[in-house]
DNA sequence: AGCCGCGCTTGATCCAAGTCAAGGCGGTCC
DNA sequence: GGACCGCCTTGACTTGGATCAAGCGCGGCT
């Protein structure tokens, strides 16, 4: 990770790597599979608390040698490909609790780049030691595997078929879902990126994302005030949305 | 699966796991791994061959348990989606030696459909079973990761912001690849699916699959007769999906 | 052989979303 | 405070690909 220019910072300076780490995907799959002292150590060698990043910094960068998978702690990280005429796809964004860099294994090198949309804090998992520690602990391994195919049926959502409206419904009822499951309130939230962002993500150009957010509003769907957004019909917006988002 | 009308055949009908299985993507892993006879032993309980299905039967179908992954040893797979206005979504086509169900792990349930698309043999891997044989063979766990990992690259893919011609282009060169890959003629192949299923995959109509092949063909590019095709511009092909096809 | 049917091609028209162009609205910095 | 700058919105026009509508041709079946 090209992060080093930011000390880690936080790391031991609490004697239980799951308290401090309580946004960490794999801290329930630690636990529940019981662990002794001597994995718990382990552990402490393992996590590394990253950051704060501020907007724009680079967590990683495409072709970097894959090193760690890390979880974002605080804040929001964008991960994106520039292509050779330099148009940017954004590739997902990574809320707290989510995990950044699992597309990263296949191939011992970032795929994509990745950076902060605001302030953002960091857990780092050096790979081959989580990879190691999963041999001895079925659940670790059971929840990577689990984070690795929910990562597979993530990408596949927008891949499907679907109009702008549809796809712009997916996106916020995901957004709303991801946030309601960290408990912060489902029906009001920050876009944290921006439009130009939001249109890279679903292929759509940003004058597009302003139209429909403007029509969804004129149909009493969500009420948008600059990043503010407030769902107002759940329902219709699930309704929209229920074809690309199928599985989830 | 619901492929168990077909009896399983050719289950130890051999000494050794690896010789009747040699398509199967975790032989290299367990080698290289090394292995002794109760690892063996494990191997035979876990894999089992089954079809071959012929075209238009599932090999599991959408909401099945999710009990298995399995490696295509011979014919092509396609795996789909119906949403509600019966719109057909592909989400992929496999072929000898890739590996089907990983997508199914996080929900312990299959996400899609699965057919094949001509006559096709598979090895079956119990999940659980492999999932326990990789807590003791590391390069089974790295293969597992890697294929995940892989499959995460691959459904981002086809989620970019391309033209039809960019697309199609892509599609074809990574067939190439893989077919070339498994000792094919990256040149010349017989592409499995129909038109329709190529243009669902590409989020195309069949008719705009059409005319990009015949203006491919008017360009030089390729030369397509029904279902045979021939790629005779490869340079061309290649740098029309360079941007498709960043990572690969 | 001759008929049928499906998958594919081809042409004509349409439309969702992209592109181009012109402001507006904050926020920031002198 | 005022001028600049980046992000966003809005409007007018364009366009890539979808849709609609015929035909075509091979393969299977009687």
């Amino acid at each position: 990770m090209s992060g080093t220019e930011q000390p880690p910072r936080g790391i031991a300076d609490d004697g239980d790597a799951f308290h401090f780490c309580s946004t960490c995907a794999f801290s329930a799959a630690c636990l529940e599979s019981g662990y002794d002292k001597s994995q718990l150590r382990d552990l402490h060698v393992l996590v590394e608390h990253i950051g704060p990043f501020h907007e724009g910094e680079h967590i990683f960068r495409e072709g970097d040698p894959f090193t760690a998978i890390a979880a974002v702690r605080s804040g929001t990280v964008k991960t994106y490909v520039t292509d050779h005429e330099g148009r940017e796809h954004v590739q997902g964004f990574f809320l707290p609790g989510e995990v950044i860099g699992l597309n990263a294994i296949s191939q011992a090198r970032y795929p994509s780049n990745a950076v902060a949309l605001d302030s953002a804090i960091l857990c780092r998992f050096s790979f081959p030691n989580i990879a190691a520690l999963a041999m001895r602990m079925p659940g670790l391994q059971q929840q990577l595997f689990k984070l690795l195919s929910l990562d597979i049926g993530k990408a596949a959502l927008l891949s499907g078929n679907f109009s702008a409206d549809e796809r712009m419904a997916a996106f916020l009822i995901t957004l709303s879902r991801r946030y309601a499951a960290r408990g912060f309130s489902p029906n009001r939230f920050v876009l944290t990126m921006s439009r130009t962002d939001i249109a890279n993500y679903l292929r759509l150009a940003p004058e597009t994302v302003s139209r429909v957010f403007r029509r969804f509003q004129d149909e009493g769907l969500i009420h948008v005030e600059r990043r503010e957004i407030e769902l107002t019909d759940r329902k219709q917006l699930e309704t929209l949305s229920s074809d690309v988002l199928r599985t989830a």
